[in-house]
DNA sequence: TTCTATTATGCAATTATGTGCATATGGTTT
DNA sequence: AAACCATATGCACATAATTGCATAATAGAA
């Protein structure tokens, strides 16, 4: 259950409200561990329950309340219990990669298809990290947790330019099959 | 759930007890979808309720009996429509690249350990595709089937090779900061 | 001789994730 | 005026995955 640890590193930066995380694993930290709305909300009630968050509602008027919720002392212990632990690998579980391995079953030029929209998706996702990286991390004094999510976006750029590469190629392999 | 078609597709190629699949699921299509051996005889179990595969006792002296499962021609249909379904990106969700994102709160030395594990976990999938590529797919005449592995295999190797260098990349940069 | 590995199957309990739905309001677009 | 988007929260149900346990025989190593 990591996504408790990730809510909590989130928290160490500010406290926030449910909707903020939300949005924060919808971009930035989403990147690298992915959750939904409706996990975040039950995840913090169960921080909640835990004493590892403290939450206080905030009134405001015309819209709904916010809760804020700010990372307790024994938050930060579990956080930091976590980043001593072995992280583990993450699990592959990749549909795409299933259909190549599985390619006498399947329809080539659907396939082909469907590696189109995965590669526009990578570029997508490239491009979007590149202009993050331009508009946040392109400057040269970075505090300590700048430089740390600068190395993450490094390797996520990597990571993302390298399956637009593989991706070219299996489209291009798969086109000399029965040609 | 694409466990299941992943179970199909791999009784596509020949009849399996739960214990072939279980070890098929260590290697060769667990590299693109992982799955424990209690997940498999689980998944067989419901794809036997449904109709999907056809179950038949081997009797064996000795040692437990073996339970050979065969696709039937509706697992056939589940497969075939399950291959024309757009496939999900694969979910992100990688805790060393949360401690990367999250270092001020995390020790140095300690998440550089922890990165070097990290890469020799990749060099080591790395070579182990190497072998497997040279063993089975490096002659000219390969059946369909085996040119769709060959790209998956292809992938999967230039995905290990990149994760190596942006490993060593984030190693180096972690090193560059409070030195 | 004891311990471990391999073959072969699976249940039970817990934890995690995904999907659909529900509510409430103010501002902007059509 | 109606439709839609952003803000803000969350429940309920369903599916999936992890972890620990359980059984049972044989072969080979320590």
């Amino acid at each position: 259950m990591a996504l408790a640890e990730a809510i909590l590193v989130c928290l160490t930066d500010r406290p926030m409200s449910g909707y903020d995380l939300a949005k924060t694993f919808d971009a930035s930290i989403g990147f690298f561990w992915r959750a939904s709305h409706q996990q975040v909300y039950r995840e913090l009630a169960r921080l909640r329950e835990k004493g590892l968050v403290d939450s206080r509602e905030i009134e405001q008027s015309g819209r709904p309340n916010r809760i804020i919720h700010t990372i307790t002392n024994s938050g930060e212990d579990v956080v930091h219990a976590w980043s001593l632990k072995p992280c583990r690998m993450p699990s592959v579980k990749d549909e795409l990669l299933v259909k190549l391995y599985a390619l006498d079953t399947v329809d080539i030029s659907v396939l082909r298809e469907q590696l189109d929209i995965r590669l526009d998706q990578h570029r997508a996702k490239l491009s979007a990290y590149h202009r993050i990286k331009e508009k946040f991390y392109d400057g040269q004094n970075l505090t300590r947790a700048g430089k740390g999510k600068l190395i993450a976006l490094t390797m996520g750029i990597s990571n993302e330019g390298e399956m637009v590469k593989t991706l070219g190629t299996a489209i291009t392999m798969l086109g000399e099959i029965d040609e």
